[in-house]
DNA sequence: CTGTTTACTGCAAACGTTTGCGATTTAGCT
DNA sequence: AGCTAAATCGCAAACGTTTGCAGTAAACAG
């Protein structure tokens, strides 16, 4: 492996002023310049990153990581497009991204070894144990979705427009004319969970309407229990005329539950999505969907936490990717005939 | 940040004590032992890996680099399914995970500026510049999957049955009386594609039966482009009558454009899909599905990488992960009158 | 009590960089 | 030519570890 002062060696000048060229300082004569760059080329040379870390106190990696979660979860593209958000933002401004599934211990364990220079935590739960310690250590920190208004610390977020999304939804299908509208949800201590079933919740309200608990479900954001609920859901003396469906995860489940039975969407059924996932084009008919930018949150998620690190702190501590209700025809007036 | 010589000071022993201290080595006292780590905790001491990787050459981090890839391609839950596999052996084994994505250069500048141990390249494809870097500079090097038999330089690989797998569906379709088997395939610099389609013809050949080229479609691994090729497929006179699909992203395709026709499943057309998605239990009828054991890939990619580095070598250079043809419903005898 | 092994301890070098500072050269002006 | 300012250059320290080696103390055997 070839270092700097081999390559200063075979230029003939101080190791010094071979960093200098190498870093395209000022202060090294052009031909210099022009051999050293030529020797380093030849020798193959590339900077030792831990050499740099060292002294420079900054690695130029980003911690992803992501929470214990079940391995169907992980299974959601939402992971995916986040990642290739958060990548290519990180390629652009020369950061590399280590990713941490599952990981056991203290997400700032991370960054007090010198292995990250910030962190973003994906699908953060409202009682993951390890954020606090990431604002009382002042770490970097960027998470996705953001804490509820006024929770006890401010860390920096971003999310998509999951609030309004639903409350959208929610009161188009109210002015559809539905009443008894099912939400197949996620945990309770999943921010997208608590946040949405809140919208849906004002939406009725402020329509001077009730919502009725019994057609709330928590699954844990799996196929299988959404299917699961919506079992139960169609089995109740009076199912829901419309449901919607929290993420990719819970949709197909939902969806196969209802086609189980031979009901037809939306004549029988109305159905809303809420995901990034395209599958949701191939169904028949095509579902009516909250379609969340997920890429574009990876990007912003990188680019706050850039600059986080970078100056120490962002102009922007909550940002809010803009998203829509795509309407396509899964979903109807009701009562249909 | 706490560092060992602040360790050192508070306890009054010198810096080597501590550090042996603290990786548990052996020379030195039980009662200083015991007193370096209580002090660490308290300091909240965390080794700075930088300083480590310096002198010990080694830096505790596992490169997985997805080369160039579509946004839709990387969608594929494929992904997803192969960072689950290599982060739980990694975890277990002591390791990060680097996660590099259409990145623009070498993989093994990754390794040369020693921000990483090794290198697994996932989804390789056979045209792919940087392999042969690579194994020319001694990098510790994984792919999935391998490349054909014979090929002109030898890399260690994980696979899974991928050859067997279709050789085997094909041969069921056979026997099922079916003679005109479309395969929707990916790119031909893909790997995947090269073994199933060697596959899908040694299996016609050893039946002593031709295989018509016109139903071999080779696609972008998109859905969209799935879709217009089974179209094509469709609207040939003599159009197939059971067709297999080369992965995840492209089974949706195909289903749609046959759904979207009226054509019943299998009376109409069987169709075998490929993939680790359990989306395909969602589909009516249920899929018959050559599963493929992603996770476990995963698993075994990073097992041997990390005997790569550690060992030097490893024991098996060429990994297969058995895998299975689960028949369900969306396959019949032909014709089916 | 002496000699020998064993367990512990600390010094200092090494890993490959960056960077402040002083020294030296070069260039620019009169 | 003589003076000043600017550009270039190299020395050496620093970053936080690990580790070989030599030294010291303790334990043990004779």
């Amino acid at each position: 492996m070839a270092t700097i002062k081999q390559i200063a060696k075979k230029a003939g000048v101080s190791y010094s002023s071979v960093s200098r060229a190498l870093n395209n300082q000022t202060g090294v004569r052009p031909e210099i310049r022009k051999k050293v760059l030529e020797i380093a080329q030849e020798l193959n040379y590339h900077p030792h990153s831990s050499a740099k870390a060292l002294v420079q106190n900054r690695i130029g990696v980003l911690g992803v990581v992501i929470p214990r979660t079940s391995e169907f979860a992980f299974q959601n593209p939402y992971y995916s497009h986040m990642l290739l958000g958060l990548s290519s933002v990180a390629n652009d401004m020369g950061y590399h991204l280590m990713l941490v599934i599952n990981q056991q211990q203290s997400h700032a364990s991370l960054y007090h070894s010198h292995l990250v220079d910030g962190i973003v935590v994906l699908a953060n739960r409202i009682d993951d144990p390890y954020i606090p310690e990431l604002v009382r250590d002042n770490v970097p920190t960027v998470v996705v979705p953001g804490y509820p208004d006024g929770w006890e610390f401010d860390v920096p977020s971003v999310n998509s427009e999951n609030y309004q999304d639903v409350y959208r939804a929610i009161t188009y299908l109210l002015n559809l004319g539905h009443r008894d509208i099912a939400f197949i949800l996620g945990g309770m201590n999943s921010n997208y969970s608590l946040v949405r079933l809140d919208a849906y919740k004002a939406a009725f309200r402020d329509k001077g309407l009730e919502y009725k608990d019994k057609y709330i479900k928590e699954s844990d954001f799996s196929k299988t229990d959404a299917f699961r609920l919506m079992g139960y859901l169609l089995n109740l003396p009076d199912p829901p005329s419309a449901v919607i469906s929290i993420n990719d995860a819970t949709t197909p489940g939902v969806l196969h539950q209802i086609n189980s039975r031979g009901l037809r969407i939306p004549e029988d059924i109305s159905v809303v999505a809420i995901g990034c996932s395209d599958l949701v084009d191939l169904t028949d008919p095509p579902l009516t969907t909250i379609k969340v930018p997920v890429t574009q949150v990876g990007r912003a998620a990188a680019r706050v936490l850039i600059e986080l690190i970078e100056k120490g702190d962002c102009r922007e501590r909550h940002v809010v990717i803009p998203s829509a209700l795509v309407v396509r025809e899964s979903t109807g007036v009701w009562p249909s005939s």
